[in-house]
RNA sequence: GCGCCCGUAGCUCAAUUGGAUAGAGCGCCAGACUACGAAUCUGGAGGUUGGAGGUUCAAUUCCUCCCGGGCGUACCA
């Protein structure tokens, strides 16, 4: 809430007061929310439950409020519209409030102080040993963004790269690679080698059912902790996929505070089973180990220990909560992962909270939806990696970044490291694609709506933030200090200003909710008011007040998008 | 079968968690570059919010049932 806000709750509060109603009881009902329709107003409050409150009707006491609160310093108006109140700021109030705001790096423009609160957040966490394709990004990218969201808004962030490393799909590989690999193949281009071998496995497999009792019997053979020829394989294939994993993360600007994998629990899985095993809700069924979750209205049991001993999934995940709960004390871990592994998260919640673990209470799923690719039939369908339709994430970035190089050419063909520029915008694309609707949403993928650069855009965003750039550049003088200018000069900047006040609400609804979506629409409306405004208010050449404000203006719109970006993980060029 | 998710304009999506006349982009049509970047801007056409009930002063939002699509459903992750 900004100061603006306060101040007109405040005069509301007292007002109500006035009106025989009770302080702390109207409190909670004093909601300021941006109306449906700014031409309205600024900000809009709903009298229905006061009403109530009251004894009056809605319209009523909406007429009554309007009629009470004067206007002040900082409020120009106050209009009943029904049962609504509609409330316009000071135009220079609001500039002042907002832009020197933003010009401080005041919460929540800029960074908060840290708050004590510290998050977990797995996130990317791909099989090793499978090529890195459109399919992995998701995770990545979301898990990113929240990493840098939770950060700017004070938290303590822990960044989780959960490889999997280990279990049945390392052992076929490693199968796969032992019957028909050779090392000389691998050095050569260790993604596709291993993806063709993986691809073959699945083939194989189906016709020869065999081969998954070879795989288990080389996990099991991994798993007893020798060192044999298993674990050299696993050592092999280990190294060679997390550096082929380097391109992709560097090429996104990805980065991790920890890369602990499946494997790095292979220790602490015993000790969690006998912690499982002391609270007494592990159960023995059909040779295996299990807990029931029937209380919990979940029908399916979680298995932890294979009836040929080895470990599971959950199992690797239980020991990783109760690493992470003793290491990190998170007040919140959340788990990026598809949304077709509801159930597997249920199911560990389930377990800890059965426990009577505090940290069950920690965990939470951000589901997201899958990618799916056009058929010829004009249907959608998930991409299957092993039928071979999947798409290298490198290809896509590939084709994005050659489709912004030769708009460059034809639009800027002076540009100077007009390459790093295509290569910064072109992944931006691809980023912000998938940043842009709801996470639980299924991706679309296909090529030409993906090379679109027109409109809810990356490179929509980012254009903005090079034009007022640009016009920084052009002015040739610095940017005045916020307290330097007239603010009633930027009366007609009313909607940027607007828009920009509810970076913060953005910001704080993409934390709460794990939904990256919100920072992205925020910057799409701001970077649309910006490029509206621009076309009717030149800043250079301006009389010298009028240039002044303007610049401020200018300045805090380039910060808050480039803040705004950064947040998404997507960087905001100078020119393009 | 059971569980969960999704269904809003031709297409892809919003709608500040129950509030005002359901908003954008793409595509289509018509306009705007001899002043700071046209990857832009300004208009226009386009809707029974899958259907039927219910709760409420108020439902795209909550409840029930149905329809359509998807995902999952104990020794994979």
């Amino acid at each position: 809430m900004t100061d603006l806000h306060s101040h007109l709750r405040d005069r509301i509060l007292t007002t109500l007061a006035g009106l025989g109603i009770d302080r702390a009881a109207a409190e909670p009902m004093v909601r300021l929310d941006p109306p449906k329709n700014r031409d309205h107003g600024d900000v809009a409050l709903g009298a229905f439950q006061l009403a109530k409150l009251a004894g009056k009707a809605p319209p009523a006491l909406a007429t009554e409020l309007a009629a009470m609160i004067t206007s002040d310093a900082i409020v120009e108006s106050a209009a009943a519209a029904g049962p609504f109140v509609n409330f316009r700021f000071r135009r220079e109030a609001l500039a002042r409030e907002v832009l020197t705001a933003i010009q401080s790096d005041a919460v929540p423009y800029g960074k908060a102080n840290q708050h004590g609160q510290t998050v977990c957040i797995d996130f990317s966490s791909p099989n090793i040993a499978k090529p890195f394709h459109i399919g992995h990004m998701r995770s990545t990218v979301i898990g990113n963004a929240l990493c840098r969201i939770h950060r700017h808004q004070g938290a303590t962030v822990h960044g989780i790269n959960h490889l999997g490393d280990w279990g049945m799909p390392f052992a076929k590989m490693m199968t796969a690679y032992m019957r028909w690999g050779n090392e000389a193949e691998l050095h050569k281009s260790p993604m596709r080698y291993m993806f063709d071998l993986y691809k073959r496995y699945s083939v194989e497999a189906k016709q020869n059912p065999a081969l998954d009792d070879e795989a288990a019997k080389h996990f099991q053979a991994l798993e007893s902790g020798a060192d044999n020829q298993e674990r050299r394989m696993w050592q092999l294939l280990r190294d060679e996929s997390l550096k082929a994993f380097q391109g992709p993360y560097a090429r996104l600007g990805v980065t991790f505070d920890h890369i602990t994998g499946e494997s790095f629990f292979e220790d602490k899985m015993e000790a969690a089973m006998a912690r499982v095993s002391a609270s007494g809700v592990l159960e023995d069924s059909e040779g295996a180990q299990v807990v029931w979750l029937k209380e919990l209205g979940i029908k399916e049991p979680c298995l932890l220990r294979k009836s040929d001993g080895t470990t599971l999934y959950h199992t690797r995940d239980l020991a990783a909560a109760f690493y992470r709960e003793t290491t990190f004390h998170p007040d919140r871990i959340l788990y990026v992962v598809g949304a077709e592994q509801k159930l597997h998260f249920d199911q560990l919640k389930g377990v800890l909270t059965k426990m009577k673990e505090p940290i069950a209470k920690a965990v939470e799923h951000v589901p997201f939806g899958l990618v799916l690719s056009k058929t010829d039939e004009g249907k959608w369908e998930k991409f299957a990696s092993r039928s071979g339709n999947a798409v290298f994430l490198d290809e896509i970035l590939d084709e994005a970044v050659a489709k912004v190089r030769s708009i460059i050419r034809e639009k800027n063909p002076d540009l100077p490291n007009a390459d790093e520029v295509a290569e910064q915008i072109g992944v931006s694309a691809i980023i912000f694609n998938d940043l842009k609707n709801s996470r639980i949403k299924d991706v679309k993928f296909d090529w030409e709506s993906m090379l679109n650069f027109d409109g809810e855009t990356g490179p929509y965003v980012q254009f903005a933030c090079a034009r007022l750039s640009s016009i920084l550049r052009k002015v040739e003088v610095s940017v005045p200090d916020s307290d330097q200018i007239d603010f009633s000069l930027l009366a007609d900047a009313e909607r940027v200003l607007l828009t920009m006040m509810d970076f913060g609400t953005a910001v704080q609804r993409a934390a709460e909710q794990s939904e990256p979506s919100h920072v992205t629409g925020h910057m799409i409306a701001l970077a649309g008011e910006i490029h509206s405004y621009l076309r009717e208010h030149y800043v250079v050449g301006e009389a010298p007040a009028i240039q002044n404000a303007r610049l401020v203006l200018v300045d805090a719109a380039r910060r808050l998008l480039t803040t705004g970006l950064g947040l998404l993980g997507i960087a905001a060029p100078e020119r393009m």
